[in-house]
DNA sequence: GGCACGGATGGCACTCAGTTCCCTCCGCCG
DNA sequence: CGGCGGAGGGAACTGAGTGCCATCCGTGCC
């Protein structure tokens, strides 16, 4: 097998091509190069290029696969101790590690997909995947919760979209700055909101909704109205609320 | 001018590539249609089809381009009097509305893109740009406030990914049972967890949970129970669920 | 009636991404 | 020495999308 440095050696080839590609996307534009130019000055054949790249698309994210993985790892390496929503903000950090290793490369990629419609279409599959990898954790871990998986998809969205916010601040700034810290306090806008205390280490599994009483099933679409109180409050409290609404109308 | 009719007049084209695509889409399946089938069904030239579709995708999604523009329109019209998370909220709505008005093809449309990767990638950049859309209001409703953006894009997210829920538990039971109530009660969950009472009506500002014990500062709003009723129920009947709710820990 | 004009359509040819099939080269093992 | 398997090269093909031009048709104008 000598798998001694089999799996370790890279391909020179892959990164010829990925460096090719960037030297002409950078120089002339990404739809004005053509798949040819790159593996004409990589000097390799045309077939070759889509060995190691499915499409011409992904030689501009040739690392989010292993990130992808890598986040799915660590995902799964995850047990009970660890509290679900600070569980997936620190994958989410995962994704940051990847772009921070290399600032300028995503300075310049984030260029690049900010300008080319079909980048960023191929940017949203790549982080719809990274999505839906911390939903479905969520959605595990939330098994049995009344709205489990609603709150995991919702979540999950969440994490991403703060993650994304203060990644492309960072981006902006050309890669200056602590990009870190910006994730860190846009995550924990997250966490604040979906009821774990940015500092609260781990609380007990607990039933968010135990027992929601279930609306109208397949009922009418009717005018409804939703009730929101702090499980522990006290219920004339609620009972109070309520009324304030419905003497509203 | 001749603008008696010259808006309201449908090409018959459009909707007949849409349905010839559509025929031959879900007895071949997508990928084994190619663009010259579908005109050579439609009777048309190959032409014609990306003088109406600009892709071969755009014809499995004949009517988003309006509905975004509905929903641009819907954000554009509204005023400082509307709350803003239940605002972007009612315009997720919209969305639903154009899903429901055709029941069947959504869900055969639904099979078609869970099956098709590149339909999936083409879904994905219609509704990020809903989602931008919506994180564009609320930018606008939140510029001055610290961290404005970066909330603004963590709800249209939240938003997004809580109607996305609902509508595809939705098209999963083919189009059976309430949409609409379905998704009344994942935005619920979103606008409890993002400071609107969700029964709050006025945009005055009035603290999310003004009867209740003050969350920690800042804080989440940690552990909620929702109670959804319909609209003129009796009290006594919502109270009965809430106890019941209550006493269930 | 004839004619000019503009919009809608059809048809042809082209580029380029992605795939299929087959070839060569090279290291390796028997 | 001969076979063998994997990495790379290359020709040819399919199909999406585009550019260009010819055609058709309704309308208004002379």
């Amino acid at each position: 097998m000598s798998a001694t440095h089999k799996a370790e050696a890279k391909p020179p080839m892959r990164d010829a091509l990925v460096a090719a590609a960037f030297r002409l996307f950078l120089e002339r534009g990404y739809e004005q190069t053509t798949v040819d130019d790159i593996v004409a000055l990589a000097g390799v054949g045309r077939r070759s290029f889509f060995r190691y790249f499915p499409s011409k698309e992904d030689v501009v994210f040739p690392d989010h696969e292993r990130c992808l993985a890598d986040m799915t790892a660590f995902l799964a390496a995850s047990g009970e101790e660890h509290e679900p929503v600070r569980r997936v903000c620190d994958a989410a950090r995962l994704v940051l590690l990847m772009y921070a290793e290399n600032p300028s490369f995503s300075v310049q990629r984030y260029r690049l997909t900010k300008q080319v419609p079909g980048l960023r279409a191929y940017e949203l599959s790549v982080v719809w995947r990274y999505e839906r990898a911390l939903a479905a954790y969520l959605r595990g871990r939330f098994t049995g919760r009344p709205d489990g998986n609603l709150h995991a998809d919702v979540i999950a969205a969440a994490v991403v979209a703060a993650h994304n916010n203060a990644l492309r601040s960072w981006l902006r700034s050309d890669g200056e700055g602590d990009a870190g810290s910006t994730v860190d306090h846009a995550l924990g806008y997250v966490r604040s909101a979906f009821g774990t205390s940015p500092t609260d280490p781990a609380p007990t599994a607990r039933p968010a909704f135990p027992a929601l009483p279930a609306p109208p099933a397949d009922g009418p679409p009717e005018d409804v109205v939703v009730v929101v109180a702090r499980r522990g409050a006290p219920l004339w409290r609620v009972v109070q609320e309520i009324e304030t609404t419905l003497g509203r109308d």
